[in-house]
DNA sequence: CGGTTCGTTCAATTCAAATTGAACATATTA
DNA sequence: TAATATGTTCAATTTGAATTGAACGAACCG
């Protein structure tokens, strides 16, 4: 039978429209379209949305609904909420974004400093190595640039305390 | 004829990393892995490359070192330098890095935010056409959830000269 | 002139990531 | 218990972007 309720709905245009802008900025995240989709719909969405529902409103497959839902839920962009006498799981977005980007601050951007300076180190160690390799001047151009970068390392390090001081 | 100075080109391994890095880098900042990698082997290089001594060095396409180049020109990345009595062209590095990212900074967030702005305001008329479709709590729950982005974006827009003067 | 090298462009290919859909497990109801 | 609905997983497919390589024009050299 396909005249089950979610096979009727319609997402109205504006909501569509914004649906769109949050699959676009996912997508800037390098997040998949899908994803930001899902919390685009769920966001200006008045009640908590079920997965067949989320499919449906977006035209996309079961499976693409339960990867989605669950890279949100682990992101916390999105909750799980349970109504009762209804097995499905229902789904509404975190709307206190502020706190949610905050947190992605601290994963995204502090891990990746962590590896690009360990990164830079093993760049140097190898480099020792090989210094027999390169005349007395390449050498040193190259040690230049790297100490360059590192500069650039430690100066943004010392940003980044007054920056996550602004956005508590 | 293969034995040009070109297919002998061997990077030693140290840069082969870095290039490495800068081409996850770039990957991250939803550029092709190949620009970061470019943009790699020049940053290290003691000396100015022509393009066929990165195609060999990176063991990609002359059309995909033709491209990559002119998008880093593009973004001020790398400079075309000239050398006399040689036909090819030789790419340098632009090694003061800071400056760069501050433009992109300007560029990227700046676009970006100008955009989201006007996607909001795209999806508040629609919904305001729309308004007679939906229940009136339905709408005030809407209503409030884009009222809710808009303060947020504001707050960011707040942070924006400040963080600015940061990197200045 | 031919012959060679260099660089660009663009259509074809390749590749990785997202998406689908089928198979399966679990729960629900009659 | 059978029949139906929900959700997960994963192999197959699709899709979109990056890459290649062939065709071309331009610059140089004998």
């Amino acid at each position: 039978m396909d005249n089950s309720l979610e096979s009727q709905v319609i997402v109205p245009q504006s909501r569509m429209e914004f649906v769109d802008m949050c699959g676009g900025l996912a997508q800037g995240f390098g997040l998949p379209r899908s994803v930001g989709e899902i919390y685009g719909l769920l966001y200006l969405s008045p009640s908590a949305l079920s997965a067949p529902e989320i499919g449906a409103g977006l035209s996309i497959s079961k499976g693409s609904v339960s990867t989605g839902t669950r890279q949100l839920l682990a992101l916390g962009f999105i909750r799980k909420v349970w109504r009762r006498n209804e097995r499905k799981d229902f789904f509404e977005a975190q709307v206190e974004l502020w706190d949610l980007l905050h947190s992605a601050y601290e994963r995204i951007v502090k891990v990746r400093a962590h590896d690009a300076k360990r990164r830079l180190e093993v760049v140097g160690e190898i480099l020792e190595e090989e210094k027999s390799g390169y005349s007395p001047e390449e050498y040193a151009v190259i040690k230049e640039r790297l100490d360059r970068l590192n500069k650039l390392r430690l100066r943004a390090k010392q940003f980044m305390p007054l920056i996550e001081r602004l956005i508590k």
